[in-house]
DNA sequence: ACTGTGACACTGG
DNA sequence: ACCAGTGCCACAG
């Protein structure tokens, strides 16, 4: 059958389910949660859903190379619960090269 | 239907 | 390494 499903299933679910398939101790960025989600070119709409969406792990979600796109307080606090969940931080960036999480099968058509 | 929005990504200086 | 500007795309009002 065609699965015309998807009623409604904005990307905001896409990525949401996205995010929340990270686990502890590692984290994402924008772009690639975008991508993972079938949205390459939608960066912007995972920080929106970050917002509408609550009870999604916001704090592990990152700029492009780790860096954190979060201003204000926010951004200490995002540093603060990731090296809570063990994550090492270079500085202002995160290590991606060891926390960044690869999504499975991050690609759009088949799985 | 159109405009405004956005916790980005990328390039150049 | 850092700052600033530009481009992108889908959703909400």
């Amino acid at each position: 059958m065609k699965p015309k499903a998807v009623p409604k299933p904005p990307m905001a679910a896409a990525i949401a389910g996205k995010i929340r398939q990270i686990p502890r101790g590692q984290v994402s960025t924008y772009g690639a949660i975008a991508k993972a989600a079938g949205y390459p070119r939608c960066a912007r709409h995972v920080s929106k859903v970050l917002n509408q969406v609550p009870g999604l792990p916001w704090q592990r979600v990152l700029g492009a190379g780790g860096r954190i796109s979060l201003p204000g307080e926010y951004g200490f606090e995002q540093r603060f619960l990731l090296e809570a969940e063990g994550v090492r931080f270079k500085g202002r960036h995160v290590d991606l090269a060891k926390c960044e999480y690869h999504f499975p099968g991050a690609r759009r058509k088949t799985a």
